[in-house]
DNA sequence: ATTATCTATAGATCTATAGATAATGC
DNA sequence: ATTATCTATAGATCTATAGATAATGC
């Protein structure tokens, strides 16, 4: 009757997680709803019992992830070391890649697109973020705790050099050497990257 | 007769770029022979004569794309100054993510879902290209003329700084001050950075 | 004669729904 | 009584082909 029973939570969060793997692996359209309730252990038209449909399936999937997704940078805190505060960022997003590559990858996925499935509400939650945290490097460079530069650049290439290793795993696995640890090495060459930068 | 007319030579041009249109668009599976026929003027079963099939559309734009994206790698030379050779090359990819983003969000879109159809020696072109390269970086650090570090990691984080204004431009788009020019910004940033890196 | 294009449609795949039935909760 | 699941299938979309016709090149 609240349409919360046991089964109703556990198979909503079955489809969900079915969908993680299908949608990140596929991409929005690559992916079937066959695919999915499968995946998740059930027949299609039940999955549809749960859902409305492909779409709101997809919509509600980016919805559970996209706070998981920011609270590292939310994390970057005002009152700490500033060039200690980057260097923490830069280390759990280079960890989120190596424990949370799918979930990269369905960020991608979407936003090489075009993010037409987004929704304005995810991205102004994000752009307040960012520009919170933007200000924050800009008032740090203000009082020369670290070296000046573009402050929304350094924020990009953040997330460009973590990110790169979940949504580019299959060029980056086919490079690099074999037997060593790719997470580890690239966490210390971000790491030194990162210092050299913003040393003022 | 020779299977290489005028017309032959203007339609599947034109097919090609059409599909560069809708592929990196769409993604493989999200685009259609409807919208690449209609886009390159023509009717569905007209593309078909010129090309056996979807996959054989796509598989054949990757090939004609690959030397093109390649070439400023390429060109990173042996006899030139290492830091002015890096700088070029940084300041040569972020032209690209310029000029030519869909060329970076169709090889985005194929890395990301595992590169499914990217076909075995595209990646050995690769890969051989990315030892040669790493291997000349090694040496220009062995000789103190740049800073130490993991090559690898090095030619992996300008791929993913630089690309990154193409592949998630619609992002970069919402979250940029309106009004300034992002790959001129993005370009001085980057050329700092990478100064500062490899200053020895 | 050969090359290029069109209409019509087969066949496969996919999303979604209808309607019946089984399982569960009071 | 309500919730959950199943079978069957409608309807839409998509890739690909068959077969006829128009345009071009010798």
């Amino acid at each position: 009757m609240d349409g919360n029973s046991r089964v109703q939570k556990r198979n909503r969060s079955a489809i969900l997680a079915a969908a993680l793997d299908v949608f990140s692996q596929h991409g929005y359209r690559g992916a079937t709803l066959d695919q999915i309730a499968s995946a998740a252990g059930m027949s299609k038209p039940n999955l549809l019992y749960y859902f409305p449909g492909k779409e709101a399936v997809f919509v509600q999937l980016l919805h559970e992830l996209v706070d998981k997704w920011l609270e590292p940078l939310r994390q970057l805190n005002a009152d700490g070391d500033p060039l200690e505060e980057i260097r923490t960022y830069v280390r759990r997003k280079v960890q989120m890649s190596q424990e949370m590559p799918q979930e990269s990858r369905l960020f991608a996925n979407e936003i090489v697109q075009g993010a037409p499935r987004m929704g304005t509400y995810l991205s102004q939650d994000l752009k307040e973020l960012f520009d919170e945290k933007t200000a924050l490097l800009s008032k740090w460079m203000d009082e020369g705790r670290i070296a000046r530069m573009d402050p929304q650049h350094l924020i990009f290439s953040i997330w460009a050099t973590t990110q790169h290793y979940a949504d580019f795993e299959a060029q980056i696995h086919l490079l690099s050497d074999p037997g060593t640890d790719v997470f580890q090495s690239a966490a210390e060459f971000l790491d030194n990257l990162y210092v050299r930068l913003l040393t003022p």
